[in-house]
DNA sequence: ATTTTCAAT
């Protein structure tokens, strides 16, 4: 059975953003991932068009989609066509689960014209090898995964949230999570 | 320095 094709969101409430995208590791009951993309059409080498949007996971009484299965299906479904390069930028709050981490190489090396970098503010179930070995598969795929920075919490900010012109206040901590989270992915990588 | 974490109890 398909999964339900849904569109994208245009952007999320501020709480939303802090709560779930907050990079700390005392940070539980993230019980859900949200997963801002830009999407670039790319034409004779530059860029013609932009997308973007918001995704979160859906829970529905008989489906559980993952955010990154919802961009797939979306994108699929509404943007892809066959002569035309296109470079993802996905920024989540969770890094991808095995499944979806299989999913997504598997649709990258059926789409050669398709290139994705992935930000993610943290790392999902990061102790267990399987999980560990899904984001080295995303990597060996070429795509570029990296850990969300205060550059780029600023541009989600910016960019994905109804912020009502209040400027992005980073919490404490920020950057030494960062500089851990990165470490971790590092290793993870090598 | 590292967790229950795309829920279920």
């Amino acid at each position: 059975m398909n999964p339900q094709i849904r569109n994208p969101m245009k952007a999320m409430d501020p709480g939303t953003f802090y709560f779930q995208f907050k990079n700390l590791w005392e940070a539980n009951n993230r019980n859900e991932t949200w997963l801002c993309f830009t999407v670039e059409v790319i034409k004779q080498r530059s860029t013609v068009s932009w997308e973007t949007g918001v995704f979160r996971n859906q829970v529905d009484l008989e489906t559980h989609c993952h955010a990154e299965r919802c961009f797939l299906s979306w994108f699929c479904e509404d943007i892809l066509s066959p002569n035309t390069d296109y470079q993802v930028t996905w920024y989540t709050s969770w890094s991808p689960c095995l499944d979806c981490a299989g999913e997504v190489a598997e649709f990258l090396a059926r789409h050669n014209n398709v290139m994705l970098t992935i930000y993610t503010a943290r790392l999902y179930y990061s102790q267990y090898p399987n999980y560990q070995q899904g984001l080295r598969s995303l990597s060996e795929k070429g795509v570029s995964v990296k850990i969300m920075d205060y550059e780029d919490f600023k541009y989600c900010w910016e960019k994905f949230v109804y912020d009502d012109g209040e400027p992005f206040k980073p919490w404490k901590g920020l950057k030494t999570s960062f500089r851990f989270l990165k470490r971790r992915l590092r290793e993870i990588l090598q």
